[in-house]
RNA sequence: GCCGAUGUAGCUCAGAUGGCCAGAGCAGGCGAUUUGUAAUCGUCAGGUCGUGGGUUCGAAUCCCACCAUCGGCUCCA
């Protein structure tokens, strides 16, 4: 009987193999179908091809094109073949890194004669890796000396500057060399004579297992991020294991698309980013900022009862200012240049409010039983945001923060962080976003000022109250402020898209650059520690983000237009009048539209303008006093209901910020 | 800011290789139609083809610069 070795399967199952065995031989035996779905292998947390041997004692899965892993392995692989086949293309081609991102992968190249991708030479390119595919390729890997390797890649600076930069990029580059047996290799997989990657891998056995996949998109990308570095053309595409996974994936997009909220914010006529006034700056018009006020409304009113007091500050300041803030130190890049008086003197337009806020707080002496002190604006800040990081309403230059700054002792911020985070998640939920999780961002390597100490508790502050909201917390590591670490709250859509929402930053730097104090207890001096938050962020971007959630179609209390009458005739026109008169002085927003052309048609177009409820009046209503209600989204419209029963319903759904409508099945 | 693409009426888009007065649908004005749940009919008006230069007998079309937008990179206090 040949030596044989015992390894387990993630259900506890155990298995013997003979020595030598792969993980292959392993799904082999397990069975013929999965023999031939294995992709790779998973040998004690770790992705192995399943070429990999396996030893005795070893915790073994393997890995479908079906699991996550199973898919970026697949999708790395598409990746290889993509660079190959630009190497077909354009000899001579210089291809860098093809890692694996989210929903699919990328690869940056340098093309000869500093050529560019065009979107036609997708089509071209994604032809030459069916070919690819169809030659079943076996990947295969091979391990080579640092020296072997830069012979190897004579001729690829970039696969040569990885290999060189051992320990610099190992947790950057999915390439990067790593530490065998005390000596440095670098690992290898090629799959054809003419074809041969610098890649940790692993891979899947053939080219063949590939073959659901389409190239998104050409961009520019610098190598390794930094702008100071030549830049690369990037090919990002996507891959999936079936022909329905990736088509399930592409009407994803198209929702998103669908949803863009640029395009319903002009659909909609909510607002616009007119040229005459400059980029990055948008008006609303008169729907989009009817959305606003019930927004801003509702926050205000949430503030008075959580405690906060109201002020109001300018657009600019004297640079002087915000050379105490430190802002003039650390990002007067990002704000707009100063305007010059005949005096000399330097005016800039505010890039945040808290050196205001801090102004009011020194605006006489504070003792400690005033504090807490919460003081709340809607703010307008400008920032010099790069041209081409404009976006929509999520990235603009100049924009208005539903910022407060709460001033408090050191040993109220713990108390003072639970209740805010508590406030944060309620008010979202209202809007009706319910899917967060939470981000601690700690100290930025580089540009940051404080005292270590000051950070640390800080940080570790914000950590506990983080843990203490029981939501999953993902750390950000670096991502703080210059002056404080923060708390931010993630929320998924109702695509499952990621955003980031509110911020909870932690400053223990602007009270000491302006010296606030207070007098407490023990009749001394202190600093205050300062909190800066802002829950919807900007006013703007979150409400981008409630169009893109809502698809434009927003809960009843935020539409800008609530209810639409239509007579049937026009000699329906004065009871649909009086309705009307009716329902707006219980507050709520309505029209009447004359009858001037077939009902399909207005119906129609109250549908496109996604109005929460069409009213429809003709003979029976008047006779009757009741009315139609066409729900949206309903199939089927609901005669003769009486006006009592919908307003009272209406007023009960407004009032509730519910979400479901007249009609809507519970 | 960098790379690439795009820019024609309020919106969505047609307008090979330069050549009659630059077109359509929707939206808008006017008129007719009086309509019960996603497009009634007719008619009119609307564009210095992103802006500024250039090439040409002639430019929406070719070249250059700039502006804006889109997709990325970088950035995001």
């Amino acid at each position: 009987m040949p030596p044989q070795l015992t390894v387990t399967l993630p259900d506890g199952s155990a298995r013997e193999l003979a020595v030598g065995a792969t993980v292959a031989d392993l799904a082999a035996q397990i069975g013929p179908r999965l023999a031939k779905a294995a992709l790779a292998g998973s040998v004690n947390g770790l992705v192995v091809d399943l070429t990999t041997p396996l030893s005795d004692g070893d915790a073994v899965a393997i890995l479908t094109p079906t699991t996550p892993e199973g898919r970026e392995v697949l999708r790395h692989s598409t990746a290889h073949v993509l660079a190959q086949a630009v190497t077909r293309l354009w000899p001579g081609a210089k291809y860098a890194i093809g890692p694996v991102i989210a929903d699919g992968f990328y690869y940056d190249f340098a093309l000869p004669d500093d050529a560019r991708f065009s979107d036609a030479d997708l089509s071209r390119i994604e032809a030459m890796m069916q070919t690819i595919v169809s030659e079943a390729q076996p990947f295969v890997r091979d391990e080579l000396s640092v020296d072997a390797g830069l012979s190897l890649f004579a001729d690829q600076p970039y696969k040569c500057e990885i290999i060189t930069s051992v320990g610099t990029l190992a947790d950057e580059v999915d390439a990067a060399p790593e530490l065998v047996g005390g000596t440095t290799v670098v690992s290898t997989y090629r799959n054809s004579p003419e074809f041969v990657d610098l890649c940790r891998g692993p891979h899947v056995p053939s080219t063949s297992r590939l073959g659901h996949f389409k190239l998104m998109r050409v961009a520019g990308a610098y190598w390794r991020g930094d702008v100071h570095r030549p830049q690369l053309q990037r090919i990002y595409g996507t891959a999936f294991e079936t022909k329905e996974a990736l088509e399930q994936h592409l009407t994803f997009l198209e929702e998103a698309k669908r949803r863009d909220h640029r395009v319903l914010g002009q659909e909609l006529d909510l607002f616009s980013f007119p040229d005459e006034i400059g980029p990055g700056l948008a008006v609303f018009h008169p729907k989009g900022a009817t959305i606003r006020r019930v927004m801003e409304d509702y926050s205000r009113k949430r503030h008075v009862e959580e405690g906060y007091e109201f002020a109001y500050t300018p657009h600019l300041a004297k640079a002087d200012l915000f050379k105490t803030s430190g802002h003039l130190e650390w990002y007067a890049d990002g704000m707009y240049p100063p305007m010059e008086l005949d005096d000399g003197q330097q005016y800039y337009l505010k890039p945040m409010n808290c050196p205001f806020h801090t102004l009011i707080y020194k605006s006489r002496q504070r003792s400690y039983r005033e504090l807490p002190l919460r003081f709340f604006e809607f703010g307008s800040v400008y920032r010099y945001e790069l041209s081409g990081a404009l976006h929509g309403l999520t990235r603009v230059r100049g924009m208005t923060q539903d910022d407060a700054h709460i001033f408090c002792a050191a040993d109220q911020m713990e108390d003072e962080l639970r209740s805010l985070l508590t406030f944060v998640l309620d008010l979202l939920r209202e809007f009706g976003l319910n899917d967060f999780y939470l981000e601690l961002s700690t100290r930025p390597p580089l540009k940051s000022v404080g005292s270590d100490e000051d950070w640390d508790v800080a940080t570790e502050t914000l950590r506990t109250v983080a843990i203490g909201a029981g939501l999953d917390l993902v750390l950000d590591e670096g991502g703080g402020a210059f002056y404080g670490p923060k708390i931010s709250v993630q929320a998924r859509d109702a695509i499952g898209r990621t955003h980031q929402m509110s911020t909870i930053q932690l400053d223990f730097q602007t009270p000491q650059r302006f010296e606030a104090e207070f007098v407490g207890k023990d009749n001394a001096k202190h600093r205050p520690i300062m909190i800066h938050r802002a829950l919807f962020g900007s006013v703007e971007r979150f409400m981008a983000i409630l169009i893109e959630h809502h698809a434009g179609a927003l809960p009843t209390w935020l539409a800008p237009e609530q209810i639409r009458i239509l007579p049937v005739r026009d000699d329906h026109f004065d009871y649909a009048h009086s309705i009307n008169k009716r329902l707006s002085r219980e507050g709520l927003r309505v029209r009447t539209e004359v009858a001037d052309e077939p009902l399909g048609g207005r119906i129609r177009r109250a549908k496109l303008d996604k109005v929460p409820y069409i009213l429809v009046v003709g003979d029976d209503d008047v006779a009757n006093g009741t009315i139609g209600i066409n729900t949206r989204g309903a199939s089927d419209p609901f005669r003769g209901i009486s006006i009592d029963e919908f307003s009272a319903f209406v007023e009960r759904e407004v009032d509730e910020r519910s979400i479901k409508q007249f009609g809507a099945e519970s």
